[in-house]
DNA sequence: ATCTAGTATGTCTATGTATGCATATTCTCG
DNA sequence: CGAGAATATGCATACATAGACATACTAGAT
């Protein structure tokens, strides 16, 4: 129920079309919310279609043309009073903790192997994050809209390294000798 | 696609009713899933169909009758391949973060509220996993059961420790003295 | 007797999400 | 000139999830 105003709220970031709120979705930077492209051009064309958004035709030369989307007054209240509205935590929801949760029935080196994957994943993301990070360090004077997204950026850092030190404390548990495959940049 | 996999997962630590399962999915315990009675009973009804978990009905006085679901030996194959399987790590998804993305439309004031509901659950939630964390401590040895579901309890405590010390951060940042209510159980 | 609460199991429907398919333009490489 | 990749948009379908509604038994309170 979320996606209309994670839309709302990174188009209020920033108006784009829907194209590149994919990339901006999914790729690094504000990847607090995910959908896929089918997911988001259907959900922009109902919050057109609910006057939260409008946009603009744009012709392009080089390449096809496309619409531009921002977020209406309408939208903008909508927005507003949704972040305003008490929300739960969302419940754990882990592929990785009920797999371990049932670790006892398969053999220790075959949940080392999947762990491993996951915990590679989350450096990898700590790692896209960290970069992010130090883009914003970078600007002397944070402007307020960028202090919120960086505050978020903070958000999804702590998670990452809380996952990674379970995954060690949970490989070094498993009796395995954690891998350094790297300079760790867990700091 | 992992609800069906969360349930034999939970029916080879322990068998037993539908309805059991929704207490342990959904109450404090177990809860690396969460899923309704709706949908607990209906993905049931399937696996049995598919033959990973038989019922034995058993009578009772006091109260209903009840099925006793337990995995077969289909089930547990089913369960080990899938445990075997690398599955990427779930894409970020917080109400929380998308609403601080957009925080700057909204006067702090309203922000800080909405923040501290999520940190009061936050911190609500690590209470209910230390006290099952404290339980496990007593125990003189744990069993290899025990042990790793020991383990997905201390990746959920991480968690929720990084969502408590990021909101306090958050909460320093946005300018207002974090609010100590009780006795801080946060170590 | 009736109400409420707890145990126990489900159906039905709406919405949300994921996946596969479809289309059109333009650039670059071979 | 054809193949593949990137840009740009969308539909159709299947599955997952959430919520309302339905049923039945029993215990205890009013």
């Amino acid at each position: 129920m979320s996606l209309p105003y994670a839309i709302l709220a990174a188009l209020t970031n920033q108006s784009c079309s829907g194209y590149d709120l994919v990339k901006r979705f999914n790729k690094s930077v504000e990847s607090f919310w995910s959908a896929s492209h089918q997911q988001i051009y259907k959900a922009l064309a109902q919050l057109e279609k609910a006057e939260q958004v409008s946009f603009e035709r744009v012709e392009q030369r080089n390449r096809p043309n496309k619409k531009i989307y921002t977020v209406t007054e309408e939208g903008r209240q909508a927005l507003q009073s949704w972040i305003g509205e008490s929300g739960a935590i969302a419940p754990t929801k882990s592929d990785l903790l009920v797999k371990l949760s049932a670790g006892h029935i398969v053999p220790t080196e075959t949940l080392l192997k999947t762990l491993d994957i996951y915990y590679q994943q989350h450096k990898e993301k700590l790692k896209n994050f960290q970069t992010i990070s130090k883009q914003y360090a970078q600007v002397p004077q944070l402007s307020r809209e960028s202090q919120f997204n960086y505050l978020a950026l903070r958000a999804g850092i702590r998670q990452q390294l809380a996952w990674i030190a379970w995954c060690e404390e949970a490989m070094g548990f498993l009796g395995q000798p954690v891998a350094v495959r790297e300079p760790s940049s867990v700091s």
